[in-house]
DNA sequence: CTAAACTTTCAGAATAAAGTGAAACAAATT
DNA sequence: AATTTGTTTCACTTTATTCTGAAAGTTTAG
């Protein structure tokens, strides 16, 4: 496999991987190809590369920025604005999960506590037990996933590594 | 608040949840729905709680089935078939864990191995240099990522919990 | 200040995903 | 074996998302 079919396997996949987590695949793209470049790349670089659209690999790289895993880069003596990815790869991990416990996890938290302990006359005996038995469940698993999401968030790489060899043995 | 508020707020931020989890958002309000019920449901139930048509139910169901957090259920002297939601929280989780690992990690996993060390006269240093360190990186960190989700998949929840207490601490 | 070079936005077009409903299929009952 | 009851499929419609490209906006240089 040479160099070029490497680079396309790799932005392919990551686009399919991006689509399954709800990222769009240009966007999922547009990263993989930022990752694997030497180079920071302008918004003509990535139109190219990829063959979309300026207006798209504008909102893209907004996109991708708010993720906090694109950043802005100037090279010096240039006017034009070039744009890099997070390499380290710890840290885009974190940086996801942080974005996806904002976004999702949060919300989820907040309406299940919500409704916590309906007490309603009108509906069966068996409805509220059920509901108020299955959102206490829920919110507890919530609860602790949103704990190890911070901890992992906040933690370093060697120390989550070294807890994990000990996890998994 | 009362017992249909709470439900339909139920419903509706499942809904939610799986659209950005790419399960696609009836089915996720088919399952929340499943989930809170106390009874097995008929598609006639689910069609008629949530306005939406047979054929979509029939299809929802057994995409849900597919994940493994559905089940069909007979009734004693009914012809007819019911649907039941898994309601043990771990063994949710678990069950999408596991089919997540399945159908996106994997295939990244496969997808990097294979584009390890490159080597290409016609491509630059730097390109090579960069896409060798990245994909090693990356594999590196799906792998372990991938070990952890065995290792979850296959733990009991007890196990789990009395871990990440000792983790998260 | 004006022009040139570059960047961003956004209305509408294109594409993709989800949903419908009627027809085909299957099983059970008489 | 015919009828009734229930289930599944699939071609088509609807809805939602993504993408384009031209126009508006910025910045820099002369």
């Amino acid at each position: 496999m040479n160099y070029s079919e490497a680079k396309y396997e790799m932005i392919q996949q990551w686009g399919v991987l991006g689509s399954s987590w709800g990222i769009n695949k240009t966007e999922a793209q547009i990263h993989g190809l930022l990752m694997i470049s030497p180079e920071p790349l302008s918004v003509e670089d990535i139109m190219e590369e990829l063959k979309i659209s300026r207006g798209n690999v504008s909102m893209s790289l907004r996109s991708l920025m708010d993720w906090g895993i694109v950043h802005k880069r100037f090279k010096l003596n240039e006017r034009k604005e070039f744009f890099e990815s997070e390499k380290d790869v710890w840290k885009l991990a974190t940086k996801v999960a942080q974005e996806r416990q904002k976004r999702e996890l949060l919300p989820v938290i907040e309406m299940l506590t919500r409704i916590q302990n309906i007490k309603d006359p009108k509906a069966t005996k068996e409805e509220v037990s059920e509901i108020n038995t299955m959102s206490k469940a829920l919110l507890k698993f919530a609860n602790q996933s949103d704990k190890v999401l911070s901890k992992f968030s906040n933690a370093d790489s060697s120390w989550f590594f070294s807890t994990l060899v000990k996890l998994i043995k």
